[in-house]
DNA sequence: ATTCGTTCGGTTTTT
DNA sequence: CCGAACGAAT
């Protein structure tokens, strides 16, 4: 292999992939290469001998993992790749924890209970310590235990920490230790770990059983770990408990894009790993090849409020592009079709492709609108023709595998694989109904409980647990119980996944009982079962295709617990990509459009209070911004409808952290004093539909037309957002630039030159679409669908505007 | 035991 | 607005 892959890299980029003596820190600016980086650096290693299964390398999500794979596999081909150790931390040690597990003290065929698994079971342990959920409530205590779970604080160590005590006293919450301490204890009845498990689990490995340590130490000779910045604490430690006899590692990461501490990430990782690798040398990647610079330029000066960060500056010798748009819209809905419309727009005068936009928000609610604005390819012309639609593609939502009919059937297939996996058994214990009811079910926990076994045992030996019900409901659970049995006896006798897959949905009824009712729903519930069953057949193909006839359903299972909502199968074809900020980073995109930038929203209500959230928050807008490549595009409503009602909504501090000379205001004008207040008197929703009155401006705009001086705003946002003052926009003379008519190509046209249809740029109101050219009068009017400012009738002799 | 209707409450981001 | 949870009817 000829080392001709260093000629593609900058001097930077070059050095960073080239030393790989010791430890290292790569800060790696949003778009400067990362993962070109990351690539080139093990394609290096593997040229300068280090065999691919002792080179680890670590991600955070699937996406990434994949990609990464993808690209060296066009570089050293799919055998060497196949060989890397490479996933996202929680896979990687989950497939170790596999082969360990009974060191441990958990069955190799382990579950890994997901978030709604976790969730139920932690409800369920309240509920029976007969604590009031309203205090212990079950969302706030998981968060609670993940943390710890994080911190490597487990329950023996909770109760002897008198700070962590002393605060759930504080809190009024004094059981917070017993519920974390039986979470443990009955997850691990079940043989089942969660998500923090997985890397908490590592780590007590790692902790207790020397050997197997020192057998990982010798075996991974270089260890890389992308998005350094979002690690926790568990993370954190087991890579370096790894990468210590070697003292091989690179972490790359870019502080200004830690945006996962709300899961346990911690900064302080990154900004003090010097403290953990006395000889670690650092690496700046500063150059950005994504963005314009004014992206760059305006990113950074959004990202220079934030305190405490590692030096650097990000610098981009792209064009200086277009500023960043600001757009001011009356509500979410108008905003919805306001983007839908900039879309076509972009897309004719760029003549891009659907895939070179994306619409990035804060929470995935905002989702809805836009749907709808895209379905209906923006607002329906004068004549009431519904537009073609806009294709798109949403990231998130339910996953796949959390749709109830999905999760019914792999949770069958969990209880094959490990039948004490009791959040499994209960959801389809009843499922479908077979008489077996709540209050049997609730007979069998306490038992099961009493005696400190799962529910599978109860269920099996009902006489041995002293099982008090009638002799018809023994009947019941024991037919239930040779139900299952029966597909644990196929596994064991070498049945494949997709044998026992086949099986499960037949012999369980679960698809038959949908289709016994073919209401819509139920119709395509059932094809989501069908689709799970291609699913398993893809898997035993390709493993068979691959050689490997093991085509276990335990296989299937451990891959596929760990696929998230983000990682849907790309459908084919070009279309618009609708995510949150934090599912595009790492993504980017020749058009971006950030919305809803309100106060409480993005920055979200909950994290407004403290510092760190509201950095947090920046960071995550930084990222927003910087995913970009050509366009971005920033709006906001002043009302908004979000969790069933309508709220007056200011704009976010956000834009105004960001230098106004690389802003270009949409609608420039003072906000007034209520303005807030009267938007709303402006909508009305029917239907779906919003009536909004654009054409004229209000009172308000008219009466205010000087700017107010600029005010450090901070603390002034902070204490009352809805305080008039804090409702202003910049200095009229910053923004807009074609604005003030300065002759720059707009001028006034005969009807000739137009055509309905026609794009034009108006001096004033933006781009629109000529709906209708009116030439009844002497004097020809053109009627006009402009994307932001509505439908307008002008007289053609006076409106000054480019045609497109 | 099951099913249906009503009320109530919550509410970020993800492996 | 949506889902969970509770209560009442079959």
């Amino acid at each position: 292999m000829s080392n001709d892959y260093l000629d593609k890299l900058n001097e930077q980029q070059r050095a960073a992939v080239e030393y790989c003596d010791g430890p290292q820190l790569v800060i790696a600016g949003a778009g400067s290469g990362k993962t070109r980086v990351l690539t080139y650096k093990i394609v290096h290693l593997l040229h300068c001998g280090h065999a691919p299964w002792r080179i680890m390398a670590l991600t955070f999500t699937n996406k990434a993992a994949r990609e990464m794979r993808q690209r060296i596999e066009a570089l050293v081909g799919e055998q060497v790749a196949g060989s890397l150790q490479m996933g996202t931390f929680h896979s990687v040690f989950a497939r170790f924890l596999r082969v360990h597990a009974e060191r441990i003290g958990y069955p190799t065929n382990y579950t890994i209970y997901d978030t709604a698994d976790s969730r139920s079971l932690i409800k369920r342990i309240i509920k029976e310590m007969g604590l009031d959920d309203k205090v212990y409530r079950p969302a706030t205590l998981q968060a609670h235990i993940s943390n710890m779970k994080n911190a490597l604080i487990t329950p023996d160590l909770y109760i002897r920490n008198a700070e962590l005590l002393e605060a759930d006293q504080v809190s009024n919450r004094p059981e917070t230790a017993n519920i974390y301490a039986a979470y443990c204890n009955r997850c691990r009845i079940a043989g089942a770990m969660d998500f923090d498990d997985l890397l908490l689990n590592t780590c007590v490995l790692l902790r207790d059983c020397p050997d197997v340590l020192r057998n990982y130490q010798e075996r991974f000779t270089y260890i890389l770990v992308d998005e350094y910045q979002d690690t926790n604490f568990a993370q954190h430690l087991i890579v370096h408990q790894i990468s210590r006899l070697h003292n091989r590692i690179t972490v790359v990461g870019d502080d200004a894009q830690s945006i996962y501490s709300f899961r346990g990430a911690n900064i302080d990782n990154i900004l003090n790993l010097n403290k953990v690798y006395p000889d670690l040398r650092i690496f700046k990647l500063e150059q950005n090849y994504r963005s314009t610079k004014s992206i760059i330029n305006a990113a950074n000066s959004l990202i220079e409020k934030n305190e405490g960060q590692i030096a650097k500056h990000l610098f981009s010798e792209n064009d200086t592009g277009e500023r960043i748009r600001v757009t001011r819209c009356l509500s979410d809905y108008d905003e919805a079709y306001a983007v839908a419309n900039q879309i076509t727009a972009i897309k004719a005068r760029q003549g891009c492709s659907y895939e070179d936009f994306a619409i990035l928000y804060r929470v995935n609610a905002q989702s809805r609108v836009l749907e709808e604005a895209l379905s209906n390819g923006g607002r329906k012309d004068l004549h009431g023709n519904v537009r073609a639609a806009i294709p798109y593609r949403i990231y998130g939502g339910t996953s796949f595998y959390q749709r109830k009919e999905v999760k019914d059937a792999i949770c069958y297939l969990r209880l094959v694989v490990n039948p004490h996996d009791d959040e499994a058994l209960r959801r389809i214990i009843n499922y479908p109904t077979r008489g077996i009811g709540e209050s049997t079910i609730a007979k069998v926990t306490t038992a099961a409980t009493g005696a400190s076994v799962s529910l599978w045992q109860v269920v099996c030996d009902p006489e041995r647990y002293k099982l008090a019900v009638h002799k018809g409901t023994l009947a019941k659970l024991q037919a239930f119980a040779t139900l299952i049995q029966g597909f644990i006896d196929m596994n064991s006798q070498g049945a494949n996944a997709l044998e026992i897959t086949e099986a499960v949905i037949e012999r369980s009824r679960i698809k038959a009982v949908l289709l016994g009712d073919m209401t819509p729903e139920n119709i395509s519930r059932s094809e989501n079962i069908d689709e799970l069953a291609n699913a398993v057949h893809d898997f035993v193909d390709e493993k068979q295709t691959a050689g490997d006839e093991n085509c276990r359903l335990e296989d299937f299972l451990a891959e596929t617990s760990l696929l998230t909502d983000q990682d849907q199968s790309d459908p084919d074809g070009e279309k618009v990509t609708l995510m949150t900020v934090h599912a595009a980073k790492g993504l980017e995109f020749k058009n971006v459009f950030i919305v809803g930038v309100e106060e409480d929203l993005f920055p979200a209500a909950l994290s407004a209070d403290t510092l760190q959230g509201i950095e947090e928050e920046r960071r995550l807008f930084y990222v927003a911004i910087t995913r970009a490549k050509t366009l971005c595009n920033i709006s906001y409503a002043t009302s908004r409808y979000l969790n069933g009602s309508t709220k007056q909504c200011v704009i976010s501090r956000f834009i105004n952290d960001i230098d106004p000379k690389f802003l270009q205001m949409d609608e420039p004008k003072q906000l007034s004093w209520d303005d807030g207040f009267k938007s709303l008197s402006n909508v009305w929703r029917s239907g779906g539909k919003t009536f909004n009155d654009f054409s004229k401006p209000t009172a308000q705009e008219k009466i205010l037309k000087n700017p107010r001086p600029q005010e450090s705003s901070k603390e002034g946002i902070l204490k009352n957002p809805m305080h008039p003052l804090n409702l202003r926009v910049r200095d009229l003379r910053e923004i807009k630039p074609h604005e003030t008519g300065n002759g720059k190509g707009f001028s006034t046209h005969v009807g000739d030159e137009l055509s309905i249809g026609c794009r034009i740029n108006h001096q004033r109101f933006g781009l629109g679409t000529v709906m209708d050219i009116d030439k009844a009068t002497t004097d020809t009017k053109i009627i006009v669908d402009f994307d932001n400012a509505g439908t307008k009738t002008l007289l053609l002799k006076f409106a000054k505007f480019q045609i497109l």
